[in-house]
DNA sequence: GACTTGGATCCTGGATCCAAAATACAGGCG
DNA sequence: CGCCTGTATTTTGGATCCAGGATCCAAGTC
């Protein structure tokens, strides 16, 4: 048996990689939300010609991290409320149910998810905030993956550069970063015991209350960057 | 009040264009599953350079359309029974979950969708089946858009280009035709009535009767190219 | 003094050019 | 007779070049 897939990731290499710089970049803060890029500061910055930085920027504007109007530079995505609304809106939908239909299905390998919760507890106490947002992510994929549907997994793969974005603008809040691993042990439990519903419930009711979370924190500190829109 | 938004269609306007072209052959059937795109070949034949034409095979590459590796000339991406049924799992569980928000929520307007389905039945009495995919289309954005996540219209928006290929190569099947625009007066009816639960199970059953069908119909015509996986 | 208009500069989009990798073909060898 | 190998051709990836549109600044006008 061959699989077919494993591709993915890069296609022009150098391409992708600038993709990959920019991606950090943005992540990590550094060109922050509205900033504009220009193409050929990203090159020489970069040290490769502006043709693969557009291709990177091509890329990063269909993963919707950019936004560009034709002969304009593009300028970084804003996260605003709207978008967190509506990324864990989707993510509860798909959550839900996926994770039914996995505690519906025989075969579950419980085993890999075991791994990641005991690392994700150990995240927690040693206050490792990037390798949570890692280790979280694994999990939620994880699950993607042992549904074995490549569509939802791609979706998803799409969809957490955003949700990580706004984990990374968010970070801490000590008090529920306990709780997320005790609702992964509750939902990794009910797939395992085949409780379909109860796992079901479990998955959204976790959404839920990452969003609710999120909102509140978010809607607190607005966004640190849009410098008032212009209403020309 | 400026809606910011608007943007999203080109970006290189060329490139674009260029990636709406090879879409259609794609879609129509020109281009079949399987078979190679030269870069130079498109290039001749839009009239453009082959800088615009890359771009807009990086484009469909990220849609999904097309698989690449790097110094391979790309190629036309399988439909495979898989995606059918990853898609329509996928749809499942957004749209059963979106549509018993809109029951739940006040002031979902009927008429645009009264309209649709009329046209739809009208449609069906016409054998139209470009309308009708068109139709179903509409219907179903129809409502991401009532929903009001942006992440949804998105995500969703990207998956209709596969829905719309895989419908269009499995074609008519005269009797599920008449089906749909009844189950989906039902979904409206039922969103229209404040039934949550009922608009939400509607939906389900609508998205697994299509999963069904054309996995059916799909399976017994294996798609019409994949010249044998060579098993190097 | 504020607004408009002209021009210079900057930046992007597209075309062309060059090098490197892959494919195809032909000839040689087992 | 089939397989392997070396070379020519094809094709992609990246760099450079050129033209069109946008922004910015300053001077002129009301």
């Amino acid at each position: 048996m061959q699989l077919q897939t494993l591709n993915r990731i890069p296609v022009d290499v150098l391409g992708a990689r600038v993709a990959q710089e920019i991606r950090s970049a943005i992540l990590r803060g550094d060109l922050p939300p509205g900033s504009r890029v220009k193409q050929e500061d990203l090159a020489a910055q970069l040290g490769v010609s502006r043709e693969p930085v557009r291709q990177a920027l091509l890329l990063l504007q269909g993963e919707g991290l950019l936004h560009a109007q034709p002969n304009r530079s593009a300028q970084v995505a804003a996260v605003d409320r709207q978008l967190i609304s509506g990324l864990y809106e989707l993510r509860e939908a798909v959550e839900s149910s996926l994770v039914g239909t996995l505690a519906r299905r025989p075969g579950f390998d419980v085993k890999p998810f075991r791994i990641l919760i005991a690392r994700g507890r150990t995240a927690v106490r040693q206050r490792d905030l990037p390798a949570l947002i890692d280790l979280d992510m694994s999990f939620h994929t994880g699950l993607y993956e042992a549904a074995g549907n490549r569509v939802i997994v791609e979706v998803m793969r799409g969809q957490w550069i955003h949700i990580r974005r706004v984990m990374a603008m968010v970070l801490d809040q000590a008090a529920y970063r306990q709780k997320i691993w005790d609702e992964h042990e509750a939902i990794v439990h009910a797939i395992h015991a085949r409780r379909a519903a109860s796992a079901s419930v479990a998955a959204g009711r976790h959404i839920r209350a990452a969003r609710k979370m999120l909102l509140a924190v978010f809607g607190a500190a607005p966004t640190p960057c849009c410098p008032s829109p212009t209403t020309s």
